[in-house]
DNA sequence: CTGTGTGCAAAGGGTTTGCAAGTAC
DNA sequence: GTACTTGCAAACCCTTTGCACACAG
């Protein structure tokens, strides 16, 4: 954990642990609601300058899906390898069932050809039912 | 116009039918900020209405981008063919040039296989340049 | 020691709610 | 005539800013 905030060079501090702890606890993406039901005794405006410098640092980027409902989640390994551009080799997924949002790997990403327009990226939401919900 | 409203069950008004004008102005998603620059004498609480209105009724829907910019645009006659459930077999686009959203509709839809998961909507946004801008 | 993080209060901005008057059908 | 829409004010909620104090490196 300290190790993580270091190579970012963010310095270590108990609530960033904190924090960390709470995103290390899912394995999937989480609301800043859900951030603070897990947090006792914190200061919410501390808690959205955190969540603030996290991301600029790339520690964890934000997933939107069509509900508007923002989510976060840790950035993987691949993703955390350069600073600024997020290798966002995966795909968001939402379980209809739970509601949870995956964050999930795939090897061979899906190209798509627009006639007019040059695609350098793509960002793909999922949706249907997770595993533990079938 | 006063079809398209009559056609979802609303109710014609001027200021829906002045709403209905802007999004028709657009060949591409737009923001609520765009809407209220195109109106003028307008209550903006009455242009919140009306937007749920229309998104209840399936005349418009959202769009997220990454940014969390709240965008909408009309929904496609595809889009429109049910009233709850919309037909989303379009990508949107992001200019990173313009700034531009666009409703794409492309014919061979991607498919991605998760294990684990039972995949049945894909909701995909490309990031890129538009023709206008190359 | 110096720069950064924290916590409190207060402000900001977008969005929603309540209610009375007006309008569509 | 009835149900829905509009417009105004006020409330709400999430998020940001300012500032003094505390802490990491």
């Amino acid at each position: 954990m300290k190790r993580l905030l270091k190579s970012k060079k963010v310095r270590v501090t108990d609530f960033r642990l904190a924090v960390l702890d709470v995103f290390n606890k899912y394995p999937n993406a989480i609301s800043i609601e859900q951030i603070e039901t897990e947090l006792q005794n914190f200061d919410r405006i501390t808690l959205y300058r955190t969540l603030k410098t996290f991301k600029e640092k790339g520690l964890i980027h934000e997933i939107s899906m069509p509900d508007q409902q923002k989510k976060m989640a840790l950035c993987s390994e691949a993703c955390m390898e350069n600073d600024h551009i997020h290798h966002h080799n995966h795909v968001h997924f939402k379980c209809r069932s739970c509601q949870h949002i995956f964050c999930l790997d795939i090897d061979r990403y899906p190209q798509i050809a627009l006639p007019g327009f040059q695609v350098d990226q793509l960002e793909i939401q999922a949706f249907g039912t997770c595993e533990a919900c079938l």
